[in-house]
DNA sequence: ATTTTATGTCAGCCTTGTTGACTTTCCAAG
DNA sequence: CTTGGAAAGTCAACAAGGCTGACATAAAAT
């Protein structure tokens, strides 16, 4: 058996799924999460905002003009949480929150130039450390480590995910 | 180019990294991050437990004995963030904690059986979830995550995770 | 004998999650 | 046109789990 752990039987490649190689992945997930977000984390540090605040901005510029509503699904948290941090970057300017033209109960959330701003040096120190893992890993792994993710989804996580993965 | 983002030039694949397919990366850690934990979580609600004590459990059923300072290196947090959790752990009898034999400063740590039951339970429905995960995406892909979620970590977390990894 | 290390503990603070209750505004169905 | 329900906001209270700072004890190391 190869070190990965597959092994090829009549042409066609096997897992043997040991508990040793699934540990192995559970402690990559526990170790790689905490670098996938030590970066912005430090950028959040300095302006007093918190990873909370790292997620609003995110889907916020994704999914331009989402409503709130829109917005606690994805996120998955209460209106009362989401609601302090939503609250926070509109008085501080970064985000903006527009009635709804069709329907008026609804608040279209848009990111100001400052959020933009900010979501920028955050997204792009994110993305400074996924590009050099790519790099490292290689094509081949980049399409395996998609794949693994998104099959490791609850089923309505994964919906929101393609949505936004194949536009909105 | 592919849907996946290569191409291959003179024999050798190159990888064009959009910030687009960055993104996609980005959101698939976020959304599975989010199921890799609640299996586990769904567990520890019913017993007033989190996910911190489900950390300190994992690492100590991993390296049994291990002292004090070595899971508040692994785990990353202050030793009064830990020692909270540790507390109701050994109270409630799921953790023992040794004194060293060579050095008597130190205490070690161990699950009794109790903390090996939970532990186990905890580990096996994340399993369940990996298991499933790996099947669906194939022996490729899991080497690919990996080797993705290895480039991702930070260097100390990195030489924690080789450790446990390649054994202590 | 003194200093350093490992651990534990008390107090207090912060962020970010929760529930419950209540209001305002507004759409939509009867 | 009235009424029920949806979207949003807010107040209050609470909990988990991070953090810092300060201090105590025991034991090792110098």
């Amino acid at each position: 058996m190869a070190d990965n752990g597959t092994s090829v039987a009549g042409g066609e490649a096997l897992l043997f799924l040991t508990d040793e190689q699934l540990r192995k992945g559970i402690e990559a997930m526990f170790f790689a999460y905490r670098g996938f977000t030590a970066d912005p984390d430090r950028i959040l540090e300095k302006l007093a905002y918190g990873r909370a605040h790292h997620r609003a901005l995110h889907f916020i510029h994704r999914q331009s003009g989402l409503t709130v509503n829109t917005l606690l699904a994805v996120l998955g948290v209460t209106k009362q949480s989401l609601n302090r941090v939503l609250r926070t970057l509109i008085d501080d300017g970064l985000v903006e929150s527009r009635i709804g033209r069709r329907d008026k109960r609804e608040r279209h959330l848009y990111l100001t130039e400052k959020g933009t701003a900010l979501e920028r040096e955050l997204s792009e120190a994110q993305r400074v450390r996924m590009r050099a893992a790519y790099r490292t890993a290689g094509p081949q792994a980049v399409a395996g480590f998609r794949q693994v993710l998104e099959a490791m989804m609850d089923l309505d996580m994964r919906r929101q995910y393609l949505m936004l993965r194949d536009g909105v």
